[in-house]
RNA sequence: GGCCUCAUCGUCUAAUGGUUAGGACAGUGGCUUUUCAAGCCAUUAAUCGGAGUUCGAUUCUCCGUGAGGCUACCA
């Protein structure tokens, strides 16, 4: 049994697309899963596309799930001798040949055979040309590019790992490109040379590549080469229907980092879009999922890109981490202060959180000195405004001379007196937290004036009661 | 236009030639509760349409329809 070798390979164009992030997560997760290795290699093979930061970014996006892979990131802009010399083995067979056709012409013979109702082919007029002639344009360096000679008979059957069984007519299949005029190979001229080199068993890639996986079958074969075995992954659509679209959200997978997501939850939600496990388990690791991963679990459907789920899983994963570990997830978005105190605050918040950059709302009235908002929220329910500022009063004194300022201990003293002057906990407790927090949704009073101390929870009340 | 792929609750999906078509998220209601969140309980909601095969189809076949992809010297 062969080592199973599988690879991402993003073109380096612009960022990591979500879509990207779970073709590799599934690439890496087959290869983990059956203890063969996963590559990662960059297409930069176009050179008017190029962006040098990309490269980078896919790193530091493919890291940050947890992904990695064997030996260095191959570049395939380093590789143009081998697919050079890989095309003149071709040209040599009479598999390949030259085509010094203008894009003027290629583009009005495309015309005429969409008019005519046919697919768009190249019709071969420069394999017609004599060696003699092809030496002569090569010669006055007329602009070339080598296409690939594919005969126009015959069927190409390929059993794709997902979708099974596709067959292909040969007299559908264009001529193809394979090294373009400036002497950069096509991408599937490298991408097949490259895969044969690295000895990749499975080429998992997004289902855009379904209609040329004929060409790369012809392509094996005219190398002498086994095919590796395909797996065309669905591709995520917006909610409204078409490609996934920067205006239904975030397509960048760090954009969701930057967003506030962990990474467990985003591998979590990607992983589930698309494959399913056999049990009803929704909770899956990075390693979990390498075991229970299976690509005939794949489906072929096209799932809508609807982050809801994405916002549980981080939730539920915010809620598993240590304090020390969510302090270091939600520093970004705190103000810079002492880490007791923030470790106080965050703990108040860690359920609350769906995001990790919701902690900045949540907790800014932690850093304020003075809070801002409408005094008619301190009233609560039917009670008055006259009443409230009674209630405040009262409570003022037995705050300032409470001595355990634990939350427990507020808690068990606020309650009791309470009960004592024959209040509802609401006529109370719903002043006191607008008091401290200043928002109708907020952790119990008593957690904040813990964390608040004494000091600060008095001046808040006082100002309340200076509001009303 | 041509070729390819796909189609189960709003979303992600499970299942089977015979089921009350299951789960999760979201929604709704309730419990709890000072609020929010969390938790627990309950609940609404789906097999794209039409033929055919069959005793029986959501499942198999065909035809529609819809969606997505490809149709470059981009990947």
């Amino acid at each position: 049994m062969t080592k199973v070798r599988t690879r991402f390979a993003p073109s380096p164009t612009g960022h990591l697309h979500i879509g990207g992030a779970r073709t590799a997560l599934y690439s890496y997760l087959w290869a983990k899963k059956n203890g063969g290795e996963f590559l990662l290699r960059i297409e930069d093979t176009d050179r008017t596309r190029y962006q040098p930061a990309a490269e980078a970014s896919f790193i530091d996006g493919l890291h940050w799930l947890g992904i990695y892979w064997e030996g260095e990131v191959i570049r395939q802009s380093e590789r143009t001798a081998v697919y050079r010399a890989h095309a003149q083995q071709l040209l040599d067979s009479g598999k390949a040949y030259y085509c010094f056709c203008t894009m003027e012409r290629l583009e009005l013979m495309r015309d005429i055979q969409r008019k005519k109702g046919r697919a768009p082919k190249y019709d071969k007029t420069c394999l017609r040309l004599t060696p003699t002639e092809v030496q002569q344009n090569l010669e006055q360096h007329v602009p070339a590019v080598i296409r690939l000679n594919i005969a126009a008979e015959g069927t190409i059957r390929i059993t794709d790992l997902v979708r099974g069984p596709i067959e292909f007519k040969c007299e559908e299949l264009d001529d193809q490109v394979l090294v373009k005029s400036d002497g950069f190979p096509t991408y599937h001229l490298a991408s097949v040379v490259d895969d044969h080199a690295s000895a990749i068993t499975h080429v998992i890639r997004g289902e855009e590549w379904i209609p040329s996986t004929p060409k790369h079958i012809l392509l094996y074969q005219a190398f002498g080469w086994e095919a590796p075995v395909f797996a065309h992954l669905s591709l995520f659509i917006n909610k409204g229907g078409g490609k996934l679209s920067k205006r239904e959200g975030a397509t960048s997978l760090l954009d969701y980092r930057t967003q506030g997501y962990l990474p467990a939850a985003v591998v979590n939600f990607i992983a589930m879009l698309g494959w399913n496990p056999k049990s009803t388990e929704e909770f899956f690791t990075l390693e979990q999922l390498v075991h229970a991963f299976e690509l005939s679990q794949v489906n072929t459907a096209n799932p809508i890109f609807d982050t809801e789920k994405l916002d549980w899983y981080n939730s539920h994963y915010i809620r598993q981490l240590s304090i020390d570990d969510l302090l270091t997830y939600c520093q970004p978005y705190l103000p810079t202060a002492d880490p007791v105190y923030l470790k106080q605050i965050i703990a108040l918040e860690q359920e609350r959180l769906k995001k990790l950059s919701d902690i900045t709302a949540l907790t800014d009235f932690f850093f304020l000195d003075v809070l801002q908002y409408e005094p008619a929220l301190l009233v609560w329910k039917k009670s008055t405004v006259e009443a409230t500022r009674a209630v405040l009063q009262k409570l003022l004194p037995v705050l300032a001379t409470h001595s355990d300022w634990s939350a427990t201990g507020l808690e068990t003293a606020l309650i009791g007196w309470i009960k004592a002057q024959e209040l509802g906990n609401g006529d109370v407790l719903w002043p006191l937290r607008v008091a401290l927090s200043g928002k109708k949704a907020s952790p119990p009073p008593f957690a904040l004036a813990a964390v608040l101390g004494k000091d600060r929870t008095c001046q808040r009340v006082q100002a309340a009661i200076d509001l009303l």
